[in-house]
DNA sequence: CCCTTCGTTCGATGTTCGTGGAACATCGAA
DNA sequence: TTCGATGTTCCACGAACATCGAACGAAGGG
């Protein structure tokens, strides 16, 4: 988990408004995320951000699910993510990214 | 002052240790800064630093001085400055960066 | 005037990044 | 087993980036 590339991670609009979603606490799955890029594009901003340290990943059967690790990242950077999520919000950064109607498990 | 661009200016090591150096609050000219990159390339660091509005330029004469919108930059990102400079130290980021023997004003 | 100093700007180069499409692997369901 | 859904991985492309050396322009000192 080291500063640059949590830094780097956090220097995308899509990658922060993944952040922003998931700053609630509350596991997502994948299937659940809307954003304005294909999918292999949305699977690496994932990726980035898991190697970053900033999110978990859980496999379930053929479907996944997203975490943030608010605590570890808290411990690490104290303020720095209230600081980004802030500073977010104000300039409604990642404003793309957004969930789909359904709650996740639910059939459609 | 967007956040996108200051995470981004905050990604580079040689950045990061510039920021540390400031972080005392005092002004620094050009010559005092010593990193491992030619000159060229660490007016490009210092410009990405000011454009992003990290820091701020004086121009006098010849030579111009660097200083750290530390002020600017808590009243944007409550926060976020701590955040970066202790883990900055902690995982020592730009170390690379410092500054030359002479204080400045000094002939030689 | 020339010459030095200081910092920016200008190509040039190699690397990384964001992006999308296609192929692939995995798993559950029919 | 066959099919469909779900993510990941691979490949390719254009843009942005970090880096350097050289050329440049602005002061200031002999």
């Amino acid at each position: 988990m080291a500063l640059t590339e949590v830094m780097a991670a956090l220097s995308d609009p899509i990658r922060v408004g993944l952040v922003r979603l998931l700053s609630d606490g509350r596991e997502r799955g994948w299937g659940e995320l809307r954003a304005p890029v294909a999918k292999s594009t949305l699977s690496h901003h994932l990726r980035v951000l898991r190697d970053a340290g900033l999110t978990r990943t859980r496999q379930e059967g053929t479907r996944c699910f997203v975490e943030l690790r608010s605590g570890d990242l808290d411990a690490r950077f104290p303020g720095l993510l209230a600081a980004v999520l802030g500073a977010a919000e104000q300039e409604d950064v990642g404003h793309q990214v957004g969930l789909a109607a359904s709650p996740a498990g639910q059939r459609r």
